[in-house]
DNA sequence: TTTAACAGAATTGTCGACAAAAGACCGGCT
DNA sequence: AGCCGGTCTTTTGTCGACAATTCTGTTAAA
């Protein structure tokens, strides 16, 4: 029984328990977007999500500002609220940026990563490995555990803002890009060789191999993900 | 004629004049920390501030909660919100940042920028040039003219949320981090002549050299106030 | 049939008031 | 004198209600 860990995600900032209500409804409100419970586009409906949640609209117009800074929103004057959709070009835009970004981390987090750092990267793609052997392990892979081994680049990098736009931002909306193509062809064992070949050049410390590889890496994600959308476009017309 | 525009680089979103109390509030506060008018670390009381705009506590909190999400104060449950105060080493995070993925806007600018993209990029920096020779040029300089040439690159490189995060988010911290170091040593030759050459790389539509060019701008901006930084403390030591 | 205007409903924006928590202040104790 | 506990004040969090705007559905006219 594999019983996907389902690493929250969401819960990145760990020890700091919401305790406001507006806080409290972010949170779920991000999850249920990035997990498709609310459609892209869709309007917010301030009256009905209150009383669903059993909150006044104060807290819940809190929490979409917050939702808004996130850009998992986008809010109209007098207009209310709607659920960000992502088309192929903006897709694209946010695989320009974390390919950089995450570049930059993995250049940052070959430069700073200790031998028990390492040593911890390469146990977490063996569990990753192993995770895959098992029935649906494509499926989990391309879900938690990818983001997992990015996570971790970026938490080595020692840069904390670094650290909150792209784990904070970029990956939630980097999730409602691969909902929009749920069924990935899973390159599983090339993804694969890739993180190992970043995890030898952080190993080395060698940051500027360890900044290209990401990049090729991301870019090669980012390939993956336009033939997947082309494909669907081509089926949907 | 030069006719410095002076782009009011506060006023991005131009054409979309602020309709709900909240946003104005939202800008105005905005600027208000940029500009120094709020001190870095201050706190933030509500009911003060609602009077002194002459609003409610309602829109006052979720002009505040979005400028939390611009990353301007840092709102702590059940205490209030505080004006961010950036420290040595988070300035340099942000330098970091802005270092990878300016460097992409111009890779992407080179790629795309038209003859008359390179035409108009070219003008501004002879006005600039021009405005420096003036009396209180290098203060000009330091101000807005260099984050008027970066405005440019960013909106060339075509890709929108790449914009908004540098242009909506990160160049306000940026502003914060120069207000620490307001009167700088000023190196406007050197760093004209690197904006000549970044210039020089896009016209030939060369995208990697001008990503390098950009970086290494951004990485001597960093060293010059890192530099500052280190004189600043020893001052107050 | 299409368009335009109008009235009604629904939704968003704003406000003041109450409840709860944090912080300040003061007195007493070791 | 310094520290601790309790009370009071201030500030934040939350709520319900009202005002203003937008959306909708209907009717009437071209």
């Amino acid at each position: 029984m594999p019983e996907i860990v389902d690493i929250p995600t969401e819960n990145i900032a760990v020890g700091a328990k919401p305790k406001t209500l507006a806080d409290e409804v972010f949170s779920q409100m991000r999850d249920a977007i990035v997990c498709g419970d609310f459609a892209p586009g869709s309007k917010i409906n301030e009256p009905q999500l209150a009383s669903q949640y059993g909150i006044s609209r104060g807290p819940l117009r809190e929490a979409i500002r917050r939702l808004e800074g996130a850009k998992l929103v986008e809010i109209k004057p007098n207009a209310g609220a709607k659920v960000i959709s992502l088309n192929k070009s903006q897709a694209i835009e946010i695989y320009e940026i974390r390919e950089s970004l995450e570049g930059l981390a993995c250049r940052l987090a070959a430069e700073k990563a200790s031998a028990e750092d390492c040593r911890r990267l390469r146990d977490l793609l063996t569990a990753h490995e192993a995770q895959i052997q098992s029935e649906d392990g494509r499926l989990y892979y391309q879900k938690a555990g990818d983001l997992d081994f990015h996570y971790q680049i970026v938490s080595l990098s020692g840069n904390q803002r670094l650290f909150d736009l792209l784990c904070g931002e970029l990956y939630h909306l980097l999730r409602l890009c691969r909902m929009k193509t749920s069924s990935q062809p899973s390159r599983p064992e090339r993804a694969f060789r890739e993180h190992h070949h970043i995890v030898d050049a952080i190993e080395q410390g060698d940051g500027g191999l360890a900044e290209i590889l990401m990049q090729r890496h991301i870019a090669n994600a980012k390939k993956t993900l336009v033939l997947n959308i082309n494909q669907l476009d081509k089926e949907d017309n």
